[in-house]
Formats: structure tokens, sequence, C-alpha cells
RNA sequence: GCGCUCAUAGCUCAACGGAUAGAGCACUUGACUACGGAUCAAGAGGUUGCAGGUUCGAAUCCUGCUGAGCGCACCA
């Protein structure tokens, strides 16, 4: 019995219970099932009594005495005690929780995957740096959270498109021209301009494809240095972003909103809206009456639009290509955005508290003998994507970022994370895998095949009861970081999964030794040992890490 | 000045409003004639920044305070 089948019979027995007039309250839309931390109160507890209380006018110890009794006769409930104040404290029966392995291991790549977003169509836009530059360490965080969060968004039920918003049109980028067209030609660094070996790298790259660019005019030199130094550098991070194992659907360029006129349509249907108004020969966005704390310009006096025309053009181009849910991961230097960002939604006429969705993540804060590192893409003392894989590894990397949350920051010391990456927890969680595998390598060498004849009730021990315990709750887990968009839930979980894991495997012998007999309960333990299995590479799939056979 | 976010073991971090706040690292002590020791078992380590409030119950929600990071453009 999975723990959502538990909810559903317990809901099941307050109805009951109501109809038969033992209770007179609302039967609460969903009951809470939780796996107890301490053992001695049962599989699973439901504080519904404590809740139902209030409302039925009863004592909740009298409430649960009501609802025990009907849990009782539940198939698969062994026993249901009242503890505490009030919580239902049930145990089911060895072969009722046994079965959850077959359940698992039937469905394979699907356990796990449910359906709490359903048909939900959400745009989710990440990383999103200047591309003036590589991917520093702080994109690389939101590199490895936001592809998580897109792989368990998909698991949960929702349409996902994830999206870099390349902001190729501003005077950042003619800074980058500029600086590479000085490097080209042996030139000092022009002021406020881009530093670093990949400056010289790529206008090398430029002049090699374009023989004679140094011949030209000045102003079609940075035209081909603009152009051609922008393409290289996106297919750089786009190159990175791949070996990262990071998909985006989409590569939205900001210059393809002004060139199709986008941004000036944007502001006649926010004008339609009646937000718009003028000011001091300005055009402006009225979006203090949704909570910003000052009006924002979409058009200066001179003509120009704003960054911020092009954010509302931007919105509006999600919500055309169909999102209902656009989710912004910003960095903690952008969580001023939140409010305008917000209200272009809602000057829009759509509900700013469901349509848009503004994620603000901690920094990642960089220490090297002890002692913070500041770094800067402009003065070129980055530390890159590349550096970080080059360091650790891809599936250490993507762990380490994704496992915390992105409220904290992260702290990494340079010098400990590339002395001790053993260390990482990530191994802790492959070596579950990696150590299942090698198990059903040698059932396969002493030709035991795992047979259908399956007995649950013969995993009664408390190490197969806590490992199947862990492994139910993992599509619950999966929702919940869905719902919350916290990736880092996945993580946690599959920590307590392989320790449960290796539990089980320290103290129970899945295979026989020696000349020892297969019985029915070598069978069993194959068959929790191969719903172990499937769940850790599940999980690990979903959080961008391999799942290794051999370590 | 106004605002946003954060504060949990020595360190890095967890904890749908639930029962005795959990892991890893570091520290102490055990378990390898091994289904893979990248593991397991045991120990030690806490007034969840401070003070109130809400309730059957608060690390979690509310208020105030303290400390830290960040943001407050007709910049991008």
């Amino acid at each position: 019995m999975t723990p959502a089948e538990l909810s559903q019979a317990v809901q099941a027995a307050v109805s009951a219970a109501v109809q038969a007039g033992e209770l007179t309250v609302d039967v609460p839309e969903h009951v809470t099932v939780e796996r107890p931390k301490n053992r001695d109160h049962g599989d699973y507890a439901t504080n519904v009594a404590l809740q139902l209380a209030k409302p039925a006018g009863r004592p909740p110890r009298a409430v649960a005495e009501i609802l025990a009794g009907r849990l009782r006769g539940i198939g698969g409930v062994a026993k249901v005690d009242i503890a505490g104040p009030g919580f239902l404290n049930i145990t089911l029966d060895a072969a009722t929780q046994g079965e959850l392995a077959r359940t698992i291991v039937e469905a394979g790549e699907a356990y796990g995957r449910n359906e709490a977003l359903k048909g939900l169509r959400i745009n989710l836009e990440f990383v999103s740096a200047n591309p003036t530059g590589p991917i520093h360490i702080g994109g690389v965080r939101w590199a490895a959270v936001g592809d998580s969060l897109a792989r368990v968004l998909k698991a949960t039920g929702a349409e996902v498109s994830t999206e870099y918003y390349l902001n190729d049109a501003g005077v950042q980028i003619t800074k980058f021209a500029k600086s590479l067209k000085a490097a080209a030609n042996g030139q000092p660094v022009p002021e406020d301009g881009y530093v670093g070996e990949y400056i010289s790298d790529i206008a090398k790259a430029v002049t090699d494809g374009v023989p004679g660019v140094l011949d030209l005019p000045e102003d079609e030199q940075l035209q081909v240095f603009r152009t051609e130094g922008l393409k290289l550098m996106v297919a750089e991070i786009q190159r990175s972003m791949a070996e990262f194992g990071v998909h985006f659907d989409t590569w939205f360029s900001e210059q393809t909103l002004h060139d199709s006129g986008a941004v000036g349509k944007a502001i006649e249907r926010l004008r339609e809206q009646g937000h718009v108004f003028d000011r001091d020969g300005a055009i402006w966005l009225r979006t203090t009456d949704f909570g910003d704390d000052k009006d924002r310009v979409l058009i200066k006096a001179d003509g120009e639009t704003t960054y911020f025309a092009a954010d509302a053009a931007y919105y509006l181009s999600k919500r055309d290509r169909g999102a209902e849910v656009s989710v912004y991961m910003l960095g903690a230097d952008h969580h001023g955005y939140v409010n305008r960002l917000k209200a272009i939604a809602a000057c829009a006429g759509d509900d700013m508290d469901r349509n848009i969705e503004v994620m603000i993540g901690q920094f990642v804060k960089m220490l090297r003998d002890g002692k913070e590192v500041r770094l800067s893409k402009r003065a070129g003392n980055i530390i890159t994507i590349d550096d970080v894989i080059d360091w650790i590894g891809v599936d250490a990397a993507r762990y380490m970022l994704v496992r915390q949350s992105t409220d904290s920051t992260i702290t990494i010391d340079i010098d400990l994370v590339t002395s001790t990456s053993r260390e990482n927890p990530v191994y802790y969680v492959q070596y579950a895998h990696a150590r299942m595998s090698a198990v059903q390598r040698n059932a396969v060498e002493k030709g035991i095949v795992r047979s259908a004849d399956f007995k649950p009730e013969l995993l009664s021990s408390e190490w197969e009861n806590d490992l199947l315990g862990q492994l139910g709750e993992f599509p619950r887990v999966l929702a919940k970081a869905g719902e919350l968009r916290e990736p880092h839930h996945v993580a946690t979980y599959l920590e307590e999964l392989a320790r449960a894991y290796h539990r089980f495997y320290d103290n129970c012998q899945i295979l026989p030794k020696g000349d020892e007999e297969v019985t029915d309960l070598t069978h069993a333990r194959l068959w929790l040992a191969d719903a172990t299995r499937t769940t850790l590479a599940n999980g690990l799939r979903l959080l961008g890490v391999s799942a290794p056979e051999r370590m």
C-alpha cells in the first residue's frame, strides 16, 4: 500500500464516520499521513483527529477513538494506536508494506511520477547571464537548480518549457565588442571594458574567421566584432551548458523583441489596459497600482526604449507562446525586480499571484585560504562553469549546487572542494546504486533469476520496513519539490534512501553465501533491492546526476 | 531612511505547523577469511540570534529587536 492510498483510506474513514452521524464536520480534502521519525509510532501516523477536533466540537482523543475503529477494518492495516494528544499511529502488515516493492519495480522509470501539477504550462527561465563572458559560478548554481527543477516539474505532470534570455541588445554588448576590437588591435582595454583570456581568444577567432577585418573602417570593424563575437560567445555558453547536462528549449534573443516591433506592441497592449501614461516627455507604466514602489519608464524622453520595456514585451511573449505560469529564477541582487515584474503581469490583466512567479536565490560565496574571493567578470577574476567541472566533475558539481535550498548562500572553499571532493554526499547515493548493481551482477553469475513468485510478507525486519517506508515517500517528495519549486528536497530524500539501503544491506544478506540455498527470502530481497535501485536511479536522473553501475 | 532575503551542532547543511530538531565532515570507540569498507554500529556535540504573541502543538506563522547580505535610475 502506498502512502497516497493510505491517505485516501483514512479520508474515506472520516467520510464514513460523518455519514454514520458519529462526527459532524466537513470531510477534509487532503488527509496528511506521514512517516513518523520514531519507530514506536507505527509505520504511518496521521494528525487528522487533532485537526478535526475543534470543528467537530469533540476532544481530539474522542475523535481519534471514532476513527481508529474504522481504520482497523481496512484491509492491510495490522494495528491502530492512539498516542499523545490524539495522533493515530497505523501499522501495516508486512505483506501490504512489502507489496510496494513490486509496485515500484513494475513502474520502473515511471515510479515517482505523479499529477500534482497536471497540465500546467510553465515557462521556466533561468541563468540568462549576459553573453559577454563565460558562465561564472553564480550562473552555474542556477543552471543546476533550474535544470533539475524543470525535470521535477515535468515529473509532476507540468508541461515545461525552459528558456535562456540573451541580453544581446544593450550597451554591455557594445562594451564587449569594443573590448574585442581593442584586443585584436593590440590596444589597451577600453574604459568599463571586459578583460580576461577569453576576450583575446574570441578576438583571435573573429580575426581568423573574418580575414581582413582589421583593415575595415572603425565602425564596420566594431560591427563585425559585435555580431561575430556575440555568435561565438553564445556558442561557448551553449557548449558549457550542454556539457553540464543542462538543456534549454529556447534561447530567446532580446534583439528580436526590438527588431520585430514586439516592444512597441507590448506598450500598446499595456496602454489599452489603462496603465500607461505620459510625464516629463517620457512614457511610463503605472506599476505602483500593483505594489511597486515607483512607476517605471517604458520610453525615455529621448525616444529610446528601456530595458524594462523589453522585459514587458518578453513577459507578454511568454504568455502569447502559451505559458500559464512564467517562473523567473533571479539572483539576490535582482530582488528589487520582483515587484516590477509582477506588476507587468498585473498591468497586462494577468493574475500576479498565479501567472508569474519570481524566485530569488542567494549567492555563491567563494573562499580561498579562508578568505572570501571577490569575483568580477569585468575584472577578469572569475570562476567559470568549466573550472568547476574540471575540479570535481559534472556529477559532484551539480549535486553540490542542487542539494541545498536556494534561500541560503552557498559557501565554497576552493581549497577544500578540490581536495576533499570524495566527501561529497553524491558518492554516498551513487555508491548505494553501484552496490545494488553489483548484487544484480552476482545474482546473474550465480544463475539466480528474481522469481515472479514474490512473497512480500517475508520483508518483515526493521531494516526492510524502514527501506520500504522510504521508498514509499518518493512520489510525495517529488510532488512537494514541484509544488514548492525546490528540487533540493529530492537530494535530501536520496541521501535518506541511500542510508536506509546501506543499513539494509549490512544487516540483511540478499544472496546466499557459498553453498547456501536460494530461498523465498532471497527472491523477496531481490525485489526490494531492485525497487531501491529503480528509485535511486529515478531520483538521480531528476538531479542530472548519473547512476553508475560501477564506481 | 525605505524595502527584500537570511540567522539551526565546532564546520557545511536538512527538517508538509507535529511526538525525543536530523545527516555529512571533523572528534572518540568498535566491525573486513568482504553479496563492493566510497559501508555499518556506538559515543559526544543544541536554550533553533533575542523578546513577546497566535494554538492542543512553533525552528517553521505574526510583531518588535539585534546581526549579516543585497536592492532602492528617464542604467543595462
